[in-house]
DNA sequence: CTTAGCACTCTAGCATGCTAAGTGCTAATC
DNA sequence: GATTAGCACTTAGCATGCTAGAGTGCTAAG
């Protein structure tokens, strides 16, 4: 459909965009392509790409810009990623060689490095294995009418919560509750555990008066558990790509940043290896002039998670797609080692 | 020093400006303070202020603005807390009605209702009692390898952490440490909890063959206990004052907010009930255009906090120390009930 | 001490004109 | 048929100039 110059004219324009942010004209690419053809040929190029529509104008006698439909096609067909030079690499596996004690810790560090690296925002989301279940769960007495309940989930994740008991509540009662739950709970995918816990209310009911604040706090932390967790990177550089001073724009992205449904919604979808999507293809509108690039990364038995870069439309996906290929290298051989240092 | 004139002409200068935002002029006075006197009268006084340094100028033909001095003055001598309305009384009940477990939830929800209340951004400290000591080191084994950390302060507080331990270090060596660890340190002053700490090392080295890590881990959490922890409420906000589009601003606003260093520095030294800070009085550079009101609490035996508004400064003083107050006495009501509750 | 009146100042908004960059089209050339 | 030189045209961005409106300071009279 398109000619072999067509594709190269495509491939410049997009390329000096992506690193100059500034439309393209006939003129630059005449002396930058050295393909012995003069800018009115070049325009006339131009043209076809523009009626094909993998271009655009910003106003009638501007330079070309690509449009979503260009982006689209040079990432499928164009785009060859980076190398990555030794140093950054190095740098990277220096970044990651602290000695964590969470996974927690080394997936909140990637989106901080991962987010320097670019200057852009990066969202890194730690293994999950499917089919989680409640392993465990525990409460401590702290004293002082506080206790601590703590849960486990089968991929060795925890979450806990600290919560004051009523005056009234005795330590007998708070003990044949948990072996309530640890009779008829645990074990079970977490997705099941809150229908089942609404049918032991009863069984409950024997042994504290109100369970309802019990349950309360307990749904609370299983939800935390089932959640999936995300951290955020370099938030502050989503505004280098604001319109001059749009404040309500600004609003709109760092709410969208903060709320995890947002996120959910902005990487699902994201199964295969290294995915982008690009412009108005994220359905929240906030988002049109931005590009998310996603990879999955494996850790074996532990699960599948998940890094993301989102930029301006015009990020140099070449350089991004290498750099986000190395860094999951890197993320896996980390976990990787992290793992065997702790298993049993 | 300043006539009763001119007072009310400073007044009102304040108070117009800092509901409209716009500069203020002599006839707009002169209709508004029924004062029977001229517009060019007014200008005379204005004159005078200006001299005084009360007021100032945008320009040498605008209307007249505040000066720092002049907010000062207001401030100290001038503003009297505006009557909060019973249904907004009504409505801060009702927003801190909900059922708390911790402190802390009620301490953040409270920078949400003070923001939305407000549109400012609202910052608030949990209360803290001085002598803070550590009443006591749970640690937790949970399988696979993990373990629960938790650390008890006097005031009832605690923090926890989870982490990983080496394959090859065994419950019982766990338990030696825990045990040397209770016995030396527990029900010390959390700032010397540290230096006790690195003087059992060689204690420990009987039972673990690298303390490091775990002295690691309980420094940290030690710290996070230690710190005085705030929380922020409507943090998008401060976008609203910002210059048009001045993105470095913003940048340098939300690092400020986001780093407890600075948040401290800048709610230091409020050891008055009700403290206004207004503009450069505050030395972080960022904030010229801004001004923070902050109000402690006490909760009798449990400590005293402090509630902080932070907004432009040429906020309506009279308004928000007005409802400062009114929430402060909500708080405290809210916290001792809870203590109420929960205390042995 | 107060005030009417006036000359002056400054901003905001609008129209105007200019330049640089880039385009589309046509007619001539390879 | 593809390419190109040349030219008329378009647009953003910037500087300039103008006007209306709001506000001031000052002076001279009440």
């Amino acid at each position: 459909m398109l000619t072999e110059r067509q594709l190269l004219i495509l491939e410049a324009i997009i390329q000096d965009y992506t690193t100059t942010g500034r439309p393209i004209g006939s003129k630059l690419l005449e002396h930058q392509l050295s393909m012995n053809v003069s800018s009115a040929t070049i325009r006339n190029e131009m043209a076809v790409l523009e009626h094909s529509g993998f271009i655009g104008k910003e106003h009638s006698s501007s330079g070309r810009v690509p449009s979503l439909k260009g982006y689209r096609y040079y990432v499928d067909n164009l785009v060859k990623p980076d190398v990555v030079d030794q140093n950054e690499i190095e740098s990277i596996r220096l970044s990651l060689d602290s000695n964590y004690y969470k996974v927690d810790e080394i997936i909140k560090e990637s989106a901080k490095i991962l987010s320097e690296l670019t200057n852009y925002t990066a969202i890194t989301f730690k293994p999950e294995v499917k089919d989680l279940r409640l392993q465990g769960l525990r409460i401590i007495p702290l004293g002082n009418q506080q206790v601590m309940m703590i849960l486990v989930t089968s991929d060795g994740n925890t979450e806990s919560q600290i919560f004051n008991i009523p005056k009234n509540l005795s330590g007998e009662e708070i003990e044949a509750v948990i072996r309530v739950i640890n009779d008829r709970i645990v074990g079970l995918p977490l997705d099941q555990v809150i229908d089942r816990l609404h049918e032991t209310i009863p069984l409950l009911l024997h042994y504290v008066q109100y369970p309802a604040g019990f349950l309360d706090i307990f749904g609370d932390i299983l939800e935390r558990s089932a959640r999936e967790q995300f951290f955020v990177g370099g938030k502050l550089n989503l505004l280098n790509f604001v319109e001059n001073g749009d404040v309500e724009q600004i609003k709109k992205l760092y709410s969208l940043i903060e709320r995890s449904d947002d996120i959910n919604d902005l990487v699902g979808g994201s199964d295969q290896k290294i995915q982008v999507k690009i412009g108005s293809e994220m359905t929240n509108s906030s988002l049109v002039n931005y590009s998310l690039i996603s990879a999955t990364y494996d850790v074996a038995q532990h699960g599948q998670g998940l890094i993301a870069l989102l930029g301006p439309t015009n990020m140099p996906y070449s350089k991004m797609i290498g750099l986000i290929r190395v860094f999951r290298e890197e993320l896996t051989r980390k976990l990787l080692a992290y793992y065997n240092l702790y298993e049993k």
